[in-house]
DNA sequence: CGGGTTACCTGACGGC
DNA sequence: TGCCGTCAGGTAACCC
């Protein structure tokens, strides 16, 4: 979704912005469309799961929670149930913010101080230099919560969700359950290389061009087929056969196999 | 502070 | 067929 952005949006000038719907997990400021129209967008970055769109005024930022949607449309397009926001560039091209379930928001970064929601986030899951075992063995250290919970802790690596969670877990067979504490390194060595390559091919799969966004299911149609154990449950493993279990840990749904994940 | 739970929101889905 | 309850996800706000 970045690249496809900052294909778009790169080196254009914010022609137009307009708010359809402020509410959002939180309020669109009233002074978003005056501070962002006019200016010039450097580039579309990432950090964690926010979208972070640089210009020579502000930076934008967005988090997609669960549906929301970068939308590449025409320049005529009518506004849809969930739009919450419309960018309309320079070049005639119009971007649209939906989301129907609202847990997604939109707002610009402070003009002269970190951005808050920035400041406590883990390390990126494919920096090796960052997230590596060494950095697993310390954190984890006399943590008892599920090992599950942790590599969803954002504060501890960033962009691991419920879904890629349970995959990672599955391939590394490791319990979901499993007091972070007890992990040896010897499966962290593995839960890192697993994290690693289940976002890689979700990524890839998961394609990134923009006009994908377009798909009204908001869905990519791509890395649901792939599932080893997410959504699974009753199904047999695909490693040994067994019945995958559910269960929920830290209040979220967690498919596993009791016998391959120990 | 660590660990745990719940609210937020809408649409899809299953059961009756 | 249609109603209604349940569930899904990421994050913040709460609890003990």
């Amino acid at each position: 979704m970045r690249a496809g952005l900052d294909a778009l949006l790169r080196g254009r000038v914010i022609a137009r912005v307009e708010v359809l719907r402020p509410m959002l997990r939180f309020r669109i400021a009233k002074e978003l469309p005056s501070v962002l129209e006019g200016a010039r967008v450097v580039a579309v970055e990432r950090r964690a799961k926010y979208l972070l769109v640089r210009t020579d005024k502000r930076t934008l930022l967005s988090h997609l929670g669960m549906t929301g949607t970068w939308q590449h449309v025409t320049s005529d397009h009518v506004a849809q149930k969930h739009d919450h926001l419309r960018l309309d560039t320079d070049d005639g091209t119009t971007l649209v913010y939906n989301d129907p379930r609202k847990f997604g928001f939109v707002e610009l970064l402070p003009a002269d101080s970190p951005a808050p929601r920035l400041a406590a986030l883990g390390p990126e899951p494919l920096d090796p230099s960052a997230f590596n075992a060494d950095y697993l063995v310390r954190v984890f250290r006399k943590r008892k919560a599920p090992v599950k919970s942790l590599l969803m802790d954002q504060a501890i690596v960033v962009g691991v969700g419920n879904i890629y969670a349970a995959e990672a877990l599955f391939r590394a067979g490791i319990h979901p359950k499993r007091a972070a504490t007890t992990v040896k390194r010897e499966r962290l060595v593995r839960l890192v290389a697993c994290v690693r390559d289940v976002l890689n091919e979700a990524i890839a799969a998961g394609g990134s061009t923009i006009d994908d966004y377009r798909k009204t299911n908001g869905q990519s149609g791509y890395f649901q087929h792939t599932f080893a154990v997410y959504a699974r449950e009753g199904e047999p493993c695909l490693g040994c056969g067994t019945t995958l279990k559910l269960a929920r840990i830290g209040g979220r749904s967690s498919v596993y196999c009791g016998k391959c994940q120990r």
